[in-house]
DNA sequence: ACCATACACGCAGAAACATGCAAGAACAGG
DNA sequence: CCTGTTCTTGCATGTTTCTGCGTGTATGGT
């Protein structure tokens, strides 16, 4: 049995039963509980369903159609997000990007989270109504359907009004000279108007975006609180970064 | 039987049934009435039901919300979505309500469709997503989490800004005296100012709500464009706002 | 005031979980 | 074809979480 078909095999049973019971899962298949629980966990980062103790139920129809529509969460993001995790105090206002390292955070948030999360990305709301304890609040606008979040004039002004302690941003590009950079130009503005609002940014970016640059600059470099990552922290550029001030967190 | 599934299993019950008997679900599931309880208490903690002796109640009407996205669209929702997509003229603005009702309508609008939609309901936003025509506009705001739609004052002042030739609005009570209600304040005031931006407002409305009354009104009912229900049309609420000159769409 | 029932609390066994580790398979490069 | 690497997988470990039971307390009905 591959690991994909296991994955496949998953989902299905989800959309069939309603729900999945690891134990029961592994039984049936004749593999180990612990990969079931890899799996479940794997495709929760990803969206695709809801963990819960003892198996995962439906993720929101929402959620997984975006999800879907991505290739698969590769292992780095979800490394990042878990490490992302940490940064989150309990009883703060945290400011989520849209994309999909942010919703991964999302879905690895504990569910008893007690904090405010503001965000312009629908997906990301739909990730977290089942946080019973989370004020969610969204800023809307024009949706930007290559990525599924709000932005232009309307959003960025509706950014204008909250203010948060914690700022998590996904970007395609960190480069020494280019900056922090993204693939469209209203995102990038929407992603500026967010980084303002927060005391402290930090940067979510996985090994691969480590060095490349794309067309739009979101900020430049030195002007953040801190970088997740799952590069190597000898890479030049993050030696750079570091040498500059900016505090790095590495994600195993 | 996974105690998340417990918790749904509590919920759907309360929304259907309006209570919840200790004993009673705990013989029925065939677990201990501790747990029950347990589940209960932990419900009450988050807000979704109020805990009394012996059991518990639905902690607003809203709840009722919540469990509906749980379960599937009803077929005379469906009908009613059906007939109402025929209201949406190609090239026009449309602004779009949340709750199930109009996400079927979102669903069951045709793939090309080139329109505006206006909505304050992420989950319409995702449903909308494949629509490579439709320009989607969000409305943010505070979120509201037992209907998930953007709420407040905000979303409220977020809609005071547009403009569109036609308004699909659900509701969950359509009565004589008490005229169009939902099961929250802060819902029905956006909803209010929802119907204020479109040139006409139609209110969707399943069989099971004519007749039906809520806590909080969304506006008098002879003051909206028309109406479109499964219900028979000679039924006597039905005939009354006819006389009133509210057109009717009957969905078959 | 009395009694039956519902309840909260603490406890202990059981189940689920995360983590580290090692054996094996798949893979890439020479 | 061989070798070193990476990835996967299952197992062992310790930890956390859940659940049912016993005890004593609170509540509501009679």
């Amino acid at each position: 049995m591959l690991a994909a078909e296991r994955r496949d095999h998953l989902l299905a049973l989800l959309a069939r039963e309603g729900k999945v019971v690891a134990k029961d899962v592994a039984a049936d298949l004749g593999i180990s509980e612990d990969s079931v629980r890899r799996d479940l966990r794997d495709l929760a980062a990803e969206g695709l369903c809801q963990r819960v103790y003892g198996g995962a139920l439906p993720a929101s129809p929402a959620v997984v159609g975006y999800a879907e529509r991505q290739s698969v969460t590769p292992d780095g993001k979800r490394r990042v997000a878990a490490a992302a995790v940490g940064l989150v105090r309990p009883g703060s206002t945290l400011i989520l990007d849209g994309g999909t390292t942010a919703l991964a955070v999302a879905g690895l948030l504990p569910a008893d989270l007690d904090c405010t999360v503001i965000t312009h990305s629908p997906t990301v709301v739909a990730a977290l109504l089942e946080h019973p304890r989370a004020e969610l609040f969204l800023l809307g606008g024009r949706i930007f359907k290559h990525s599924a979040v709000a932005c232009g004039a309307a959003a960025v002004e509706a950014a204008q009004n909250v203010s948060a302690d914690l700022c998590l941003l996904g970007v395609t590009g960190v480069h020494p000279e280019a900056g922090l950079t993204t693939g469209d130009a209203d995102e990038a503005a929407m992603k500026r108007a967010l980084a303002a609002r927060a005391a402290e940014t930090w940067i979510l970016a996985s090994a691969e975006k480590i060095g490349a640059a794309s067309p739009f600059r979101v900020l430049p470099w030195p002007r953040i609180g801190g970088l997740v990552t799952d590069a190597d922290p000898t890479h030049p550029v993050l030696e750079r970064l570091a040498a500059d001030g900016v505090e790095l967190l590495t994600a195993r």
